[in-house]
DNA sequence: CTGCGTGGCATTTTT
DNA sequence: TGCCACGCAG
């Protein structure tokens, strides 16, 4: 078991008594010592598996590190609990409902159901969304829950005019959850945890059943995840983090990389080990991964390091605009094919979604098979989510959120009024919705679902699924529309369904309860398979702790990555660095870095100097395209027509000059502006209008 | 209540 | 650019 080890990876794995850190660079192989570190404590240290508890990031990862651990030692292993905090959670919830005040068929709601109600107070309270963002606001919300503060101690904070409607929608909010019997992902962290800290029986029985306790991605925990792990490990102190500051990615959503950096003061009598060895990648491709993450402040000193020599240089391409670019990512992706390799070991990634969509045509066009991973996933697909609402409805009556998105779907002749005065009746009565419900086609709604739940007792879920589509007239009204569209639709729920029939061949039957649950914890990420034999086209975020032989990293460009919204704060242009840190580490063997000279952004066409990243890297690392010669000398006379015009300044804006790259306007003054550029051209007078000269 | 058209608007990353 | 909210006519 030990053998493939190296010897900190072996140290890793025999350090079993008390906390551990492990500091684990890029393709350190932190699985690998995870798993064999798991299946020593079975094996050697005949811990059993049942008081084993391991935290990964995503439900994929948990059901692979299941595996490797079963390949180990054996289906004994099966016993173990690996699991994402949020399934974790929702375990601890299933089993303690009770004591936290909800029903046994409490149903959990996904962001987009959470910003239905936030934008429902806001109606109530009749408050314009112009001027609350109902997006802002519910983000708001989920990071003081993440923070763990409670509606009355955020009182104490809130004093900004927003920040009291903040207040105001948040205890509603919560009131609202509560009636209706449901949980947002945040409760999933934030329930057990008030369970754990209110009942020092539970939270004694938690501690004596996970006597060992692992964490991956220690990096990406939250307050609240990082309280409940303590919670849970205070007893025994058998806890083991790994991680790695450099990828931390997720401080939007309120992770704290301090956790990893504040272990040893946590737990003062904590080991540290780091694994500094990568044997993922290239010399080159960890030089340049090193030469941009130094430039951040605050990280461990770590070393990492490789023995698969100097390899392939960085091809840089500077494009002429995004379609250019795409086209060069599907050339060279051609030319990789063409050459025998595998498009599973092909990665194309980008810093935000909507920058799929250029890339996607040109696969398209070039006969390229790809997958575009997360994004629109399967899920929050409208029909899939309509159906998902029945379903929800015939195990929770009392869940308003899917009574009024599925009551007038198909279209039943119910209205906003109906809707409206349904629910001012049952906020008057104290009763939900459902149970409101007395007259009219409503209640002829109301009849359908009775009959549902009746039938739901007696069938498989799939065959529910059916009886679901026809008797509420669901599936009839997608086909008498006839529609490309509504066929897709079709074809969805066709896919829902061998879902259902998948979860039956493994498990026998599912109950309609355990398949809510489990499903409402999938991520895009975990719809991701190996083996598809497809390009991947993904986000950074989505890429993280996979790898490939070829990375292309395309829209490398001031305000797009770094993104316009992060340049402000130093903090979070740090975190856009740690994310080029995680691109550039996801390549094997040839790293491509891409950015367009113009580009279509909302609609307009806009100019972006070079992402800063790029110069980061030693330029000796790097190699220009060769294309990029030919083309750029076309390319840039077709752009001369083009930037004649007046171009107005002001001090303060930016600027991209064609020799000089990247400034800042500091002075204007007749008909020239004086710009700062970077060292070592420093400020420079240039004309106004002069063709090299552009407003960024 | 429903369907259609328009105009205004915001656009990061997601368990 | 594409989505969404809104207003209007049937």
């Amino acid at each position: 078991m030990l053998e493939e080890l190296n010897n900190k990876q072996k140290e890793a794995v025999l350090y079993n008594d008390g906390p551990l850190l492990i500091i684990a660079g890029a393709g350190a192989g932190k699985t690998k010592t995870l798993t064999t570190k798991i299946a020593y404590l079975i094996e050697h240290e005949h811990i059993s598996p049942y008081s084993i508890l391991a935290i990964t990031f995503t439900n994929k990862a948990a059901k692979e590190m299941q595996e490797r651990v079963i390949n180990l030692v054996g289906e004994y292993a099966k016993n173990m609990q690996i699991s994402t905090f949020h399934s974790f959670g929702l375990r601890v919830l299933r089993e303690n409902y009770d004591e936290l005040g909800y029903d046994r068929n409490f149903v959990i709601m996904d962001s987009d159901d959470s910003l239905t109600v936030v934008k429902k107070i806001l109606k109530e309270l009749d408050l314009d969304p112009k001027m609350f963002n109902p997006n802002a606001i519910r983000n708001k919300i989920s990071s003081c829950k993440n923070e763990m503060i409670s509606p009355r101690e955020y009182e104490r904070f809130a004093s900004s005019e927003f920040e009291k409607v903040v207040l105001e929608v948040y205890t509603k909010y919560e009131d609202k959850l509560k009636k209706n019997n449901s949980v947002d992902f945040d409760d999933l962290l934030i329930l057990p945890i008030k369970l754990f800290k209110n009942n020092d029986d539970i939270l004694d029985k938690y501690q004596e059943r996970f006597k060992y306790i692992l964490v991956d991605e220690y990096q990406d925990t939250n307050q609240a995840q990082y309280i409940l792990t303590k919670l849970l490990a205070s007893k025994y102190r058998n806890i083991c983090v790994v991680g790695d500051e450099n990828q931390s990615i997720y401080s939007f959503r309120g992770a704290n990389y301090r956790n990893i950096l504040n272990f040893e003061k946590d737990y003062k009598e904590a080991k540290v080990i780091k694994l500094e060895q990568n044997y993922r990648s290239t010399e080159n491709i960890l030089d340049a991964a090193n030469s941009v993450i130094k430039n951040n402040s605050s990280r461990k000193d770590k070393n990492l390091w490789s023995d698969k020599g100097k390899g392939d240089k960085i091809i840089y391409f500077r494009s002429y605009d995004e379609k250019d670019e795409a086209h060069y990512v599907a050339r060279n992706i051609k030319k990789l094919l063409d050459s025998g390799k595998s498009a599973d070991e092909i990665a194309v990634l980008y810093r935000t979604n909507a920058q799929s969509r250029t890339i996607e045509e040109e696969m398209l066009k070039e006969n390229i098979p790809y997958r575009v991973v997360g994004s629109f996933y399967f899920y929050s697909r409208k029909e899939i989510k309509d159906l998902m609402a029945y379903l929800r409805l015939i195990h929770n009556s009392k869940d308003n959120v899917s009574l009024t998105r599925v009551i007038n779907s198909p279209k039943r002749g119910i209205g906003l009024k109906t809707i409206a005065s349904l629910n001012e009746k049952a906020d008057r009565l104290g009763v939900s919705i459902y149970e409101a419900i007395d007259s009219g086609k409503e209640l002829e709604f109301k009849n359908t679902i009775e009959d549902l739940k009746k039938v739901s007792e007696n069938v498989t879920l799939t065959e529910l699924i059916d009886k679901v589509l026809d008797t509420t007239g669901y599936r009839k009204e997608l086909e008498s529309e006839g529609t490309l569209e509504a066929d897709i639709r079709l074809e969805n729920l066709e896919e829902f369904k061998s879902i259902t029939r998948a979860f039956e061949d493994r498990d026998g039957l599912i109950s309609l309860e355990d398949f809510l649950f489990e499903v409402s914890l999938v991520s895009d990420r975990d719809e991701y398979q190996d083996g598809a034999n497809k390009v991947s086209l993904m986000t950074i975020h989505a890429v993280k702790g996979l790898e490939f032989n070829d990375v292309f990293v395309v829209g490398l460009e001031e305000g797009i990555f770094p993104h316009m919204n992060s340049l402000m704060e130093n903090s979070e242009l740090e975190e856009e660095r740690r994310l080029m840190y995680v691109a550039i580490t996801r390549a094997k063997e040839r790293l491509y870095l891409i950015n367009a000279r113009r580009r279509m952004l909302y609609g307009k066409d806009s100019i972006n100097p070079p992402s800063r990243f790029i110069g980061e890297i030693d330029s000796n690392l790097i190699e220009s395209s060769e294309e990029k010669k030919e083309e750029a000398t076309v390319k840039i006379n077709k752009e001369e027509n083009f930037y004649t015009e007046e171009q107005e300044w002001n001090v303060g804006d930016y600027a991209y000059h064609d020799t000089f790259g990247a400034g800042r306007v500091v002075e204007v003054s007749g008909s020239l502006v004086s710009v700062a550029f970077k060292m070592p051209y420093g400020i420079k007078k240039l004309m106004k209008n002069h063709k090299s000269l552009k407003k960024v």
